[in-house]
DNA sequence: CCCAATCCTTTGACAATTCAAATAACGGTT
DNA sequence: AACCGTTATTTGAATTGTCAAAGGATTGGG
C-alpha cells in the first residue's frame, strides 16, 4: 500500500467522545483538510506536475504581477524563510518564476512570475476552483456562506490568544 | 526573521473578493488550520519536546494500550506507510514506544506505548486540550457545536468525491 | 564616517512528508 | 512442496517543513 486509506481514518475520537467540544472541533478540522488536501494534492501532481507548496506560492505571484521580496512571500504563504528560497529556487529552475535583485536595496530578492507562469497557473487556478466545487458539491451555499463566517471567529480567537509577541 | 508573521498572513484573498465561495471558505480553512497548529506544534516543542506527528502518533496508541499495528497506526493518523516507520523509530529511540512482531504473524510490527510514553502523552493531552480551550476562548459553545456538525457535512461531502478508489 | 543595531535572505541540521519500488512473510492452489 | 498473489513494512529519492545561526546590506546615532 502506498498511502493511508482515506475513507477510514480516524484522527477523530470516534468511539470515545470524552474530549471536550473545542478538542472535537479541532481534530474534526484537522482531518477535514487533511482529506482535502490530499485529495488536492493528488490531482495537482496528476494533471499540473505542481505540489501544492508551488501552488500556493504562484498563486500569491499571481495577485501581485510586479513580484514580491521573499520574506512579503513568506508571511503570505505562512511558510518559513528558509523554505521559500528552495521553493522558489525549484520553481525557477522549472521556468515558472524568475527572481531579481533591485538596485537601490541589494539585501532583497523579488519573486515574480514568468508568462509561462502566468498561463500555467491560471489553468492550475481554474481546476483547482472546480475541484472544490465538486468535493464540497452536497453541501449547500448557505452552509458554506455560514461556515465561512463562523471559522472566521475561530481564526480570529486563536489570532488573538497566540503565545509568541507579534501582537498591538 | 524566523517564521512567517501570523497576524498577516494572507493566504486568503482579503483584497479581491473574486473566489468562487468553496474557494473562499478552503482557503479559510487551511489558513485556521495551518495558524492553531503552528500555534500548538510552538507550545508543544516549547513545554514538552515534543512534535505534533508525534503527539498524534501517541493518542491512538494511548487509546489503544494492547499496541497497534503500523498500517493501523497508519490509516488513522492519515500518514503514510513510509512515514509511519521513521517517526515510531524516533520515538522507540526516546523511549516512549516499543515495537514488537507477533510470533504468529511475522510480517507485522505492533507499536504500543511505554510506561514513559504513557506518562509523557496524558501530560500532552490535558495540556493539548486546554490550550484549544485558549486558543478558541472567544467562540461560543453554540457556535463551537455548530461548526463541528457542519464542518462533518463539508468532509462527508468531499470523502464521497475523491478521484481515488477507496469507495464501496 | 564609522559602528552598531537592524533587516533580508541563505545555509545547515534534522524531522516530516510523499511516492514508488523493494523486501519479507503469509496463504492458498496445485 | 514449489509457486503465486496478497499483505505488511521498509527503503530511497525528492520536497517540504522548522529552527537557529550566519551572511550580506542598509541605516541611524554618535
Amino acid at each position: 500500500m502506498t498511502e493511508p486509506d482515506e475513507t477510514s481514518m480516524d484522527l477523530e475520537i470516534t468511539t470515545h467522545a470524552r474530549s471536550k467540544p473545542e478538542t472535537r472541533l479541532w481534530l474534526r478540522m484537522l482531518s477535514t483538510t487533511k482529506l482535502i488536501s490530499t485529495e488536492i494534492r493528488k490531482r495537482l501532481r496528476a494533471e499540473f506536475g505542481a505540489t501544492l507548496p508551488q501552488f500556493d506560492l504562484m498563486a500569491q505571484l499571481y495577485r501581485e504581477q510586479e513580484g514580491l521580496r521573499l520574506g512579503e512571500l513568506s508571511r503570505r504563504t505562512m511558510v518559513t524563510n528558509g523554505n521559500i528560497t528552495g521553493l522558489v529556487e525549484r520553481l525557477e529552475a522549472d521556468g515558472l518564476v524568475i527572481r531579481e535583485t533591485p538596485t537601490d536595496d541589494r539585501r532583497v530578492t523579488v519573486a515574480k512570475l514568468t508568462e509561462a507562469g502566468m498561463t500555467t497557473f491560471s489553468a492550475m487556478a481554474e481546476a483547482h476552483e472546480g475541484w472544490l466545487r465538486d468535493l464540497m458539491g452536497d453541501v449547500s451555499e448557505d452552509m458554506i456562506a455560514a461556515l465561512w463566517r463562523d471559522i472566521g471567529r475561530v481564526k480570529t480567537s486563536a489570532a488573538s490568544h497566540l503565545s509568541g509577541p507579534a501582537e498591538e
